[in-house]
DNA sequence: TACAATTTTCAGAAATTTCTGAAAGTTCAT
DNA sequence: ATGAACTTTCAGAAATTTCTGAAAATTGTA
C-alpha cells in the first residue's frame, strides 16, 4: 500500500479540513483513502498507508461507521475486516450532510425548545427570549429545509442545484402552490 | 451586566457548540451574548459577563470581525469600541453560512482543481483520479448552489425554506425552465 | 478447550489549541 | 509633546484533543 503523491496530497488535505468537516486529522485521512481506494481496506493497510498506530485506526474506523461512511467486508478466507467507502460520492456527501445537521443543529434546536418554555421574569429577560425565539424559529426552518434535501432524490437534487438564478423564476411560478403545514 | 440565567444557558451551549460551527469556546460565547443582548456591549464588559482576559476578548473580537458577525460602535463621549451582533438573525445566519463555505469548500475546490491537472501515470493513479473528478463535481455544484442560496432574498429564501416536499412537484412544473450555463 | 489471529480499549504521552496577563502600541485631548 | 484611556500582541501556561502501544477482549478454528 504505497500512496502516489497524488493520493496522498489528496488524503492529507482532507486531514487539514477533517476538523472543520467535524472530524479530526486522522479520521479525515482514514476517509479520504477510502474514497480515492476503490478496493476494500483493512486496519492494517490503512495504519501502513497512513503512518498511524494500529489503535488509532481502531478508532478511527469506529468514528466512521458512527458517521455511517465505511462498509465492513469480509474476503473468504481472511479473518480480517476490509472497509470501503459507503456507497458513492453522492451518497457518501448526503450522509456527511445529514451526520452535520444531527450534530450542529438538533442539540441546540433541543436546548431552545427548553429555555423558550419559560417564563421571562423582566424585561431584559423579555428581550433576550425575543432574540432566541428568532434564533430558533430560523434554526428550525434550516433543519426542516436541510431535511426536504436529505429526502430528494439525486436527480431532483441535481435539477434543484443546477437551477442557479433560475430559481426565483421557477418561486414566482409555484406562487400559492406551497400548501403545506 | 449580570447574565440571566436563561441567557447564561445560551452562551454556554454556543460556547460548547462553537467548535462545530467553526469558532472556538470563547468566541461562540461572544457571539451568543452578543446576539442575544441588544445592546451595544464593550471588550470590558464582555469579560467581566464571561469571565475571561481582556486579551482573549480582544482576539476574539478579531475573529468575529473577520467573519464580519460584528459591527463597532462609539458612543459620544467614551473612547471605548462598542459591539453589536452585525444584522439580523437572518443576515447573521446568511454570514454564517458564507464564511462557512468559504472556509470549507473553496480550499478542497482549489486543491482538486490543482490535483486534477496532472496526467495519471497508470491505471491507479487514473481510477483515483475518476473519484476525485467526481468529489470536485459534487463539491463544485454545492458550492454554486450555495452561492444561489446566498444570493437570494430573504423573501425567496424564506418561500423555498417552505415549500418542503412540494419542491418535487415544483421542479417538475419548472422543466425545461433551467436555460443555463 | 486451547490457541492463534484479530480488534478494542484506555492510561499516559504528545501535539495542538486556547487562554492569560504583562508589555507594547495606539489614539486622543490638552 | 505628554499622558491617560484604551486596544493589541504574544510568550508561556493551561486546557483540550489526539495518538500510541501494550494489555485485555473477542472471534474463529481445530
Amino acid at each position: 500500500m504505497n500512496l502516489t503523491s497524488q493520493t496522498q496530497a489528496f488524503v492529507l488535505h482532507f486531514g487539514e479540513m477533517g476538523s472543520r468537516w467535524g472530524f479530526n486529522r486522522t479520521v479525515g485521512q482514514m476517509f479520504a483513502l477510502l474514497t480515492v481506494h476503490s478496493e476494500p481496506l483493512n486496519a492494517d493497510q490503512l495504519a501502513q498507508a497512513l503512518k498511524i498506530s494500529r489503535g488509532n485506526v481502531s478508532m478511527g474506523l469506529k468514528e466512521l461507521q458512527a458517521w455511517r461512511l465505511v462498509e465492513m467486508h469480509h474476503l473468504p478466507g481472511d479473518r480480517k475486516d476490509y472497509f470501503t467507502a459507503a456507497g458513492s460520492i453522492w451518497d457518501l456527501a448526503r450522509t456527511v450532510f445529514e451526520e452535520r445537521r444531527k450534530r450542529e443543529l438538533d442539540p441546540t434546536l433541543t436546548l431552545l425548545r427548553q429555555l423558550l418554555l419559560n417564563e421571562p421574569q423582566d424585561e431584559q429577560e423579555a428581550q433576550a427570549q425575543e432574540r432566541m425565539r428568532e434564533v430558533y424559529s430560523l434554526l428550525e426552518l434550516l433543519d426542516q429545509f436541510a431535511n426536504t434535501l436529505s429526502g430528494l432524490d439525486q436527480k431532483d437534487l441535481l435539477k434543484l442545484m443546477k437551477l442557479g438564478s433560475g430559481i426565483s423564476k421557477l418561486l414566482l411560478k409555484g406562487k400559492g402552490g406551497s400548501r403545506k403545514q
